[in-house]
RNA sequence: GGCGCGUUCGUCUAGUGGUUUAGGACAUCGCCCUCUCAAGGCGAAGAUCACGGGUUCGAAACCCGUACGCGCUACCA
């Protein structure tokens, strides 16, 4: 147990779906809060206008519920650090931002597209890290507020001081440890006036009180980013805890183009939320005995980010189905009938039977199938009138 | 290319220096049960612990190197 209630959240762009990874990342968070007595929240980080789809919020949010991630904290639902979607808190980064350039700890850049792709072609030629070269660093006050009186579009980027060692304590990575040369002096605010992920993250995180930050291992790369936010700001780090990818069969990312990703995908195929989460639980986490049917309380009782594992993990399919098989006969006759009636009613089958008969039949089948919906499958003759011989 | 992370049966994993002839689960195969198909029970096969060096009386576990994989390297998150 930790001392404090944590308070930690789940922050998705809402680009169209629920992604079982971005799952997986939403069940550690919910489960390490419900263990410590903490805050699950649920943020919407909507500052890539270009990305945006129209739905996806609601999406999201109906997905989440479907999974049985209730959160305490985030759109819909409130709570005192709001609003919790991004694009209603620009005037707040603004704030923030403004204090950094103040601080010289950010600058203004007029640099135009075309530049920036001229110098990161000269350094990749040259073999050098693509970087910033810090050009506007240079312009006086005077020049910067000509510039913006003329109307130039700009952006605010950090000022990475070099040869400095950042190091990070990740709970599931341990210390790992970087050099401030290899850090571009990333844009924070966007020409749009929306501020990139860093900016907005740790603004955010800072401000809703999140203690502990969960979330994929793509962003371990970007973590001395955050911490140098954190130390420019003079605000107290949350813990890190960077979760290993979910993998394909060919070890590569998970990825739409191989499989079903999306959450919305498996609920459609008959997976039951129960089995989806206990299986999505045991892709990088074991209690350590050999417990592998889980219901979501027993689940919460066992949580630890210090058993997470370090590596990858491949999704397969074959072990979520037998999941479901366990979850599915755990239920009640009544509960099979109510599930199957929805497949039966969009089937071909055309007569009406009585609750009673499907509970006949799905008592008979029970033990035979892995979806509800396979009953109409393996035992179609239950459905048909019978001929005459 | 640079930086970072990782590597135990096909897959998910147990393992924190000796109890390990490396344990469990899914999948596979066999047997039992059985009028059938399942379920269930029992069992088999499957991992030279990526590779090479060290440290140690002893290493899957600790250290170094190599290989391979993945991630990041955007005014995307």
């Amino acid at each position: 147990m930790i001392n404090e209630f944590p308070r930690v959240r789940f922050a998705p762009s809402p680009t169209g779906y629920l992604h079982v990874g971005g799952l997986r990342t939403a069940l550690y968070n919910y489960l390490f809060a419900k263990h410590n007595n903490g805050k699950f929240i649920l943020r919407i980080e909507d500052t890539d206008r270009t990305r945006l789809v129209e739905g996806a919020v609601e999406n999201l949010i109906d997905t989440l519920k479907w999974s049985g991630l209730d959160y305490d904290e985030g759109p819909l639902v409130g709570g005192d650090c709001g609003p919790y979607i991004q694009s209603e808190r620009l005037d707040i980064y603004n704030q923030y931002v403004k204090k950094l350039i103040e601080n010289k700890k950010a600058y203004y850049c007029f640099c135009s597209a075309e530049r920036l792709d001229k110098i990161r072609e000269e350094q990749q030629l040259q073999k050098l890290q693509p970087k910033y070269d810090k050009h506007c660093l240079q312009l006086s006050a005077e020049e910067i507020e000509q510039k913006i009186k003329n109307g130039e579009s700009y952006v605010i980027r950090l000022n990475v001081l070099p040869s400095e060692k950042i190091h990070i304590n990740d709970i599931i990575k341990g210390d790992v440890e970087f050099d401030s040369s290899v850090i571009d002096d990333q844009v924070l605010l966007k020409s749009d006036g929306y501020p990139t992920y860093h900016l907005a993250n740790v603004v955010d995180d800072h401000l809703m009180k999140i203690t502990h930050v969960i979330r994929g291992e793509e962003w371990l790369s970007s973590t001395p980013k955050h911490v140098l936010l954190y130390d420019y700001f003079g605000w107290e780090r949350p813990v890190f805890a960077h979760l290993p990818l979910l993998l394909n069969i060919d070890r590569k990312k998970l990825s739409k183009r191989q499989s079903d990703v999306a959450v919305e995908d498996f609920r459609d195929k008959g997976f039951l939320h129960e089995a989806l989460v206990n299986f999505v639980a045991l892709l990088g986490w074991t209690a350590g005995d050999d417990v592998e049917y889980y219901h979501i309380d027993e689940l919460i009782n066992k949580f630890t980010l210090e058993r997470v594992n370090k590596s990858g993990a491949v999704f397969d399919l074959e072990k979520l189905t037998w999941l479901n098989e366990e979850h599915l006969r755990k239920k009640s006759t009544p509960e099979i009938v109510d599930m199957f009636k929805k497949c039966y009613e969009k089937s071909t089958f055309t007569n009406t039977y009585s609750d009673e008969y499907f509970g006949m039949v799905v008592d008979a089948m029970r033990e035979r199938i892995s979806f509800a919906y396979e009953i109409l499958i393996k035992s179609p003759f239950f459905f048909e009138t019978p001929r005459n011989l």
